[in-house]
DNA sequence: GGCGGAGCTGAGCGGTGGCTGAAGAGGTGG
DNA sequence: CCACCTCTTCAGCCACCGCTCAGCTCCGCC
């Protein structure tokens, strides 16, 4: 990820970790042909207005040297902006400012567009695919709601890590501090539709979140 | 596609995407036999006018090291660019200045003229021909309008993923920001045709699109 | 064994996403 | 120039979903 502006980075940064995605962030462009090269990245966020060398023109070099993705960060009402990264190339674009569970989800889906990701997750006998929106457990299909499905894919992306309500608050519904009881209700919601033809998949660990993992003692 | 001039590489790139292929642009042809081995693409598109190996020679290396189709852009309406690149080879021409829609329109031709897309395309018993714009039900056959055709059309170069009305009308219209309730209204026109003699095919995925899907797992 | 905090869940409500009939605008062919 | 057809807009309706709340259970600790 290119970011000048350090909050912004630090913090989509950690929200591409949490996602299970390895980032390293850089405030401006001015090695980005050795950062290509050092770390051949699958996809490059882009901040539009960088000092140096701007957005596009760094966009141009990537897509010279490179075959990464590129998602590009433009200001809100900015729909030259917009256009100009879009017909240069740059595969998606986020118009700030923006949750940081979009960018997540924009982030992953120009990767399994570019077929970087396989899109189907499975955990056990549990089958989630992101492009057809299914979720299988067994043969049974499971009918999600979209808040649902979004907590679901985030679980399945930190499948077997332990992660906190405060987390998934960020991660799911981008909000900073809010009532672990809107996670709760939700956990349960989802329990109830995926473990009524199955064992349990989504544990509780008290105090610290919860855990997507197939137990096969 | 390899293309110099990056502005025309970027359109067709993103105008090749939005028709559901996979894309990657090259400025030159420098890195062809990585490139086609890295892809193992179905089609090169190829200008004829590329610094260092032009068109020809890169036609040829095409031609030796795999089994791609080949669509030649040439800039002159020379008919003599024409003649050489059919006789060495090229499944296809398109002459510069083009419409997007002629280009894509040409790439899906060959491709099918390989058999590397079926021309129809079947979901349950619903089936759609791109070709000769014929959809049929069963053997019922099935009147569209044109704009319920493109829609179809798309849904089906989609099927079993769900697409967002956004990413429909940007597709299908061409819309960047516009009014989902025009997707909605054409996908229940669309809906009172199709499922007139059969169970339902296009699905609402509440909170994130449509899809197109025959229910048996 | 009792207490407190963490977690669970059923019920209810307000908002909104989605569907559709109707009417107007635009275009095309006769 | 008229008639018809298709596309789009609009508004009303419905269902469902997401959120809040409150009371409950469960678990750990003293």
């Amino acid at each position: 990820m290119i970011e000048d502006a350090e909050a912004i980075g630090a913090a989509v940064g950690s929200a591409l970790r949490e996602a299970g995605y390895q980032v390293q962030v850089r405030p401006d462009g001015r090695d980005l042909e050795g950062d290509l090269a050092r770390f051949r990245p699958d996809l490059v966020v882009l901040d539009v207005m960088l000092p140096g060398r701007d957005g596009f023109m760094l966009l141009e070099v990537i897509r010279r040297t490179s075959g990464a993705g590129v998602v590009m960060l433009t200001a809100r009402d900015g729909v030259a902006d917009r256009l100009r990264g879009l017909d240069r190339g740059a595969d998606d674009y986020v118009v700030k400012p923006f949750v940081l569970a979009e960018l997540v989800a924009r982030v992953s889906a120009v990767l399994r567009r570019l077929g970087r990701t396989p899109s189907t997750v499975q955990i056990g006998d549990l089958l989630v695919d992101a492009d057809s929106a299914v979720v299988l457990r067994g043969d049974v299909p499971v009918e999600l709601t979209a808040t649902e499905l979004r907590l679901l894919r985030y679980l399945a992306a930190q499948r077997g890590r332990v992660v906190g309500k405060t987390q998934i608050l960020t991660a799911v519904w981008g909000y900073e501090d809010y009532d672990p009881n809107l996670v709760e209700v939700h956990v349960s919601a989802l329990r109830r539709k995926l473990e009524e033809h199955g064992p349990r998949l989504l544990h509780t660990v008290r105090g610290l979140g919860y855990v997507l993992r197939a137990d096969e003692t």
